[in-house]
DNA sequence: GTAACACATCGAAACATTTGAATATATAAA
DNA sequence: TTTATATATTCAAATGTTTCGATGTGTTAC
């Protein structure tokens, strides 16, 4: 499909592909989505325990999760917690096998 | 293996994810890249016909994308090609795939 | 209600990235 | 060997990101 319209390729998916990029392209990021991957779902509170950052920042870094699309969150009361949106990472995914040509 | 060796994976494969996370994530780099799915290599030269950006400036994001793995340079006379670097790019599509447990 | 807890937002400091003008280097052409 | 061309490097300005203290908002417990 990508083949066939290369302009839109070029146009809707660079976008995904800078967003998501961005969204992968911090270690704590990355340590977050790699407790999802025996997990299948994780607690805000539990990231404080893996990452030695503020309420704050772990706060931020998990928007940026979200907005990219990467993690779903779900309200649990005055909790939170995350899954992984496997759709999202697997269009990320065929987008960079896109590349290939 | 990750399955098998996740502290490993935790490590060294996090340092990837996110370097060619970073190069990934702007739009010019993007950019070039897409330009090398419908060809076989890509002449600097070329880069300024569909960037907007001054020479420095591309030299920048072309030596990203080379730090990254992503691109191999190719030295010819006083001009320089770049190849899409297809197994880096596949390792960073595999570790992506091992977020999902 | 009010106190405690979980998370979000704001504001500012520190740090990193992007960009281009100026300049350097390396190769080829004359 | 001088000159032109292709790319790299340096430096500084502009912009973006990360971080945290302080504070705000919403929810549960008492």
């Amino acid at each position: 499909m990508f083949r066939y319209f290369p302009y839109l390729c070029g146009v809707k998916s660079d976008v995904q592909i800078e967003k998501i990029s961005k969204a992968l392209s911090d270690a704590s990021r990355i340590a977050i989505l790699q407790q999802l991957r025996t997990r299948d779902c994780l607690y805000c509170q539990e990231v404080y325990d893996f990452l030695d950052l503020t309420q704050p920042s772990i706060s931020h870094h998990l928007k940026l999760l979200v907005d990219a699309g990467l993690l779903i969150p779900i309200k649990e009361g005055r909790n939170l917690k995350y899954k992984l949106n496997e759709p999202v990472l697997n269009d990320y995914i065929a987008s960079l096998n896109g590349l290939k040509g």
